[in-house]
DNA sequence: TACGTACAATTTGGACCCGAACGGTAATCG
DNA sequence: CGATTACCGTTCGGGTCCAAATTGTACGTA
């Protein structure tokens, strides 16, 4: 994050950050950004890899668990049994995803997949009892770490950060597909450049 | 995110993410969770991949950018000619990760790869015309699109947000190292079961 | 000059990741 | 009741992503 020695005052905190976002305002020349925004955004994405590396590095390594099979079994064990289009939903990562995982994890004998009893198009995952065991062990664990990263925020600006990123949560889950309609004005959505191409 | 039906009682809001911790907590039956602390990383999580999704999905898509490419591209345009391990860093990849990326962006030719004048093992990278064109040209619109993602935040907000935020990162990159050590024991790191292997 | 150490970027291996395409089941319609 | 139509999980192509292994350069010291 840091670099050598780039400023000359020695402003504590957060220099290099607002520094990039100088930088970008002069790049720009003239036109306006939205400072506080771009901020949120940033500190966002980066709130979320250091978070995600120090879990992976602290509790996870050790359990042979990579941040997205842990989300995979946390879903599971929370909500018990459930369709896998609902696991990939809660976890966040596509559907085709969640196949490789739950292979890995099935293979792993943490989870088992069941089919659908009336619906033959759904497969059901659940924890397999190791599978609930090493849960119960491991987020005592995990959760000690997200106390860990949030030392520097009391109770309430733990409530009040939360919040903040609920409402940009229902922002994009309410009103993105909206909004992207109206950004491609109906044109062609781009397809993504990589991905199956068609057999013909 | 939400599921069909779950609860019966219809308290619009949040209702999946407090219920998730509730049946937690059950689930964990007595040993006490930290709440406050579990529901800002869960929501610092989703809030990322949100946000990443929708803006791969409005500008990025547009212009056959991956997320990834465009936080590199970014880096180098905001901080001009750099090392590749500060781009990383800066980034928030890995080295190796860079090269792949840096690799694409130079076949398209939007940065350009270049010797250390004096210390012949760095390489510098910078951003050709084309590509600053193409950031001049797309910066505004993600801009844009933070601002969306943000829009039921007032400024005031945002600045508590991205402060909260910001006060994590600076815990996990400050005592993050010490803590991980502590955890460990000084036992073995636990090596990464995925990725290459060692040879013997 | 030769050698070891330190540190640079790259290569490599395995898992992840998205999303289009696919094959199969369920529901709907004429 | 056959034919669409809708939906579900899986497959697959291309591309990240990390960390170990590798290669190469710089620089100290003998």
């Amino acid at each position: 994050m840091t670099r050598g020695s780039e400023g000359s005052v020695p402003v504590p905190g957060h220099r290099s950050i607002t520094e990039a976002e100088k930088l970008a305002e002069a790049k720009l020349g003239g036109i306006p950004i939205r400072h506080e925004q771009m901020a949120v955004v940033a500190n966002i994405y980066r709130a979320a890899s250091a978070v995600r590396q120090h879990l992976e590095n602290s509790v996870l390594r050790g359990v042979d668990l990579t941040w997205t099979a842990f989300v995979v079994l946390w879903v599971v064990w929370i909500w018990g049994e459930s369709e896998t289009r609902h696991v990939a939903e809660e976890a966040g990562i596509s559907k085709g995803t969640l196949t490789g995982v739950a292979r890995t994890l099935e293979g792993r004998g943490l989870i088992q997949r069941a089919d659908h009893p009336s619906d033959g198009r759904l497969v059901l995952l659940s924890l397999t009892e190791e599978g609930q065991q090493l849960m119960q062990r491991v987020f005592p664990a995990f959760n000690d770490e997200e106390a860990f990263v949030t030392e520097q925020l009391s109770d309430e600006e733990c409530r009040s950060v939360a919040d903040g990123l609920r409402r940009v949560v229902l922002q994009v889950e309410g009103s993105g597909e909206e909004r992207r309609q109206a950004l491609l004005g109906g044109a062609a959505p781009a397809p993504r450049r990589s991905g199956r191409r068609r057999k013909a």
